[in-house]
DNA sequence: GCCGTTTTCGGCCCGACTGTTTTCAGTCG
């Protein structure tokens, strides 16, 4: 039973209580529990085992308890009583939007107990004879049913940088618009996204409503009011939007950034001082204050200032108010990418094209990292090659001043754990990226065991997007992150966040996780083509999410730094 | 179900939009 496992049951436990009408807090406490527990950066084993489960925040003498009976038995009564009472299928129907605890009460009530039932009654016109439902509910349904894969769907990173950069260059460009911004999870730097949510500060908020949901990139108006309005882009992504008045921007931005858990907690906070928040400002003695930046908005509540990507309710609050908020590291601290291929192998530019590219970027140095010869698809370099490749960038580099191209591969970690290239050819090289390319579906055990045996390896610099997963469509290998994240701290070899949008592995918990360990990180692009050097981008929102500061990644070191820090694996 | 320099009982974030209601409940973020 890990913390997920436990939170997810929880998470489970707060709706079922919600529909079956119970006391909304004590749903509430439950879902306060597995947020808690989500972002605690300790095993509850460990908890129950040291009987420190009731000093975390949250958790009281009943969910201890709770806690206790589902470590140590893997079951829980309470839970198997409640899932009789609500099955799994009714909790679906609450991803119904516009359907929420109460309405799915009326469905139970009138024996409306599966998505079929619903949907057969929304078909026959039932539904609209049944208490506070109508026509128009009942045919949000039937296409909120029909529609209910689709609107599950969350959306990578890029996509939805994409559609920002579409839709706030057109608000940008309306008169009324003195000021847009992109806020929600985007804004957060969250690997994927549900909609995305964009504020504009005008003082004349129908015309801009107006103009927004007339777009040419609108495909579907879903809501429209005096402030708000919300639409489907014709990307698919949904797109909310807020006008407010100029005074009350930077409230309003805190606000629709979120969080939803940080936005609870900071109002709860700001409670028990006899204050109020709201998108409107901060009332103080009865006096409504409205700062002008996000910056003056934490100082009035008496906290130093959070970065986006830190609001989460992961402990950011509670960090600011001891002042050990970390400072994290910065786009501008880096001075190279670690990881890119070239038209060695399956790269598409030249390493004269990459140096360009990276010294355009500001940067003072880049790692050639092509692929190794077992990897045959990419015309991954045999040793031949490699030598020949490291010929050519001594060549190179004796043009360029103040940068410098690193000679590496990107060797493959073969099925056992050994290396394509012997260690002789290793150490000849300025950087070494192992990673997994193939045989992703070994067992945990023979994955730690292979892992096991290349992070010992003295050579490896940095092992390459750890994990394996693609967004939303290869999961991560069966691979015991934890043990990997302990190993790399104990051999001092970097794990790399790799930037790629499809990848950003490691993610943003296990970064933390990692952070907490003393494991150092390289938050590379991988990139396959000069244009994806930009990506770093997203590999540094991931980072910052996950609380790292800049002497947690390797290549903010200045070039002597970095090569000092390589020999130390015993080049 | 949790929690306590307002409380061991009585609180628990705040406001907009929509639909089904004739004044508000439910949902959502």
């Amino acid at each position: 039973m890990t913390n997920l496992e436990v939170c997810e049951i929880f998470q489970e436990i707060a709706e079922i209580l919600e529909i079956l009408g119970e006391n909304p807090f004590k749903s509430r406490a439950y879902r306060n529990a597995a947020r808690v527990l989500e972002s605690a950066n300790v095993d509850v084993h460990d908890l129950v085992r040291e009987g420190r489960l009731e000093e975390v925040p949250g958790i009281g003498s009943a969910l201890a308890a709770k806690i206790r009976e589902l470590v140590t038995t893997g079951r829980l009564a309470y839970y198997e009583d409640l899932k009789q009472k609500a099955p799994r299928d009714v909790l679906e129907m609450l991803k119904i939007p516009g359907v929420g605890a109460k309405t799915v009460q009326v469905f139970m009530h009138h024996n409306i107990t599966s998505l079929q039932e619903l949907e057969a009654a929304a078909r026959d016109q039932h539904l609209r004879e049944l208490p506070g439902i109508g026509k128009k509910t009942e045919e949000e349904i039937l296409h909120g049913l029909a529609a209910m894969q689709e609107r599950q769907k969350r959306w990578l990173l890029s996509v939805a940088t994409m559609a920002v950069k579409e839709i706030g260059g057109y608000l940008a460009g309306l008169d009324k618009a003195a000021r847009v911004e992109a806020a929600g999870s985007y804004r957060r730097g969250r690997e994927t996204v549900g909609d995305l949510d964009l504020l504009v500060a005008s003082d004349d908020a129908p015309a801009v409503i107006a103009r927004f949901v007339d777009a040419p990139w609108v495909r579907e108006v879903v809501a429209e009011g005096d402030l708000k309005a919300t639409v489907i882009t014709v990307w698919g992504i949904q797109a909310d939007l807020y006008v407010v008045a100029p005074s009350l921007f930077a409230s309003t931005w805190h606000h629709f950034t979120g969080s939803k858990e940080h936005n609870v907690a900071l109002r709860e906070r700001a409670r028990q001082h006899g204050w109020k928040i709201s998108e409107y400002g901060i009332v103080k003695e009865e006096e409504t204050l409205t700062p002008a930046t996000e910056e003056e908005f934490f100082q009035l509540i008496g906290l130093s200032y959070i970065p986006p990507e830190m609001r989460e309710g992961w402990g950011e609050i509670e960090a600011a108010e001891r002042g050990e908020l970390p400072r994290l590291v910065e786009t501008g601290d880096i001075r190279g990418d670690l990881h890119v291929h070239s038209r060695a192998s399956d790269g598409a530019n030249t390493l004269e094209e990459l140096a360009e590219a990276a010294m355009a970027r500001g940067y003072r140095y880049l790692a050639v990292t092509d692929h190794s010869r077992s990897l045959a698809f990419t015309n991954g370099l045999t040793e031949e090659r490699l030598k020949e490749q490291r010929e050519e960038i001594d060549r190179l580099n004796r043009e360029f001043q103040n940068f410098r191209l690193l000679a590496g591969t990107e060797v493959d970690i073969l099925s056992d754990g050994r290396l394509d290239f012997d260690d002789r050819m290793l150490s000849q090289l300025d950087v070494v990226v192992a990673s997994v390319h193939s045989r992703f579906r070994q067992d945990q055990e023979t994955l730690n065991r292979r892992f096991e045996a290349v992070l010992k390896n003295e050579h490896v610099d940095i092992i390459g997007h750890p994990t394996g997963r693609l967004i939303g469509r290869r999961d991560p290998y069966a691979l015991d992150v934890g043990r990997v994240l302990e190993l790399a701290a104990d051999t001092g070899t970097a794990l790399e966040i790799n930037a790629n949008p499809d990848r950003l592995d490691l993610n943003d918990a296990y970064v933390r996780q990692g952070i907490d360990l003393g494991v150092r990180f390289a938050i590379d692009t991988d990139a396959h083509h000069v244009n994806s050097l930009d990506d770093m981008r997203y590999g540094m929102l991931t980072a910052r999410r996950g609380w790292a500061q800049r002497q947690d990644v390797i290549n903010t070191l200045p070039l002597d730094e970095l090569e000092k820090w390589l020999q130390r694996h015993g080049r």
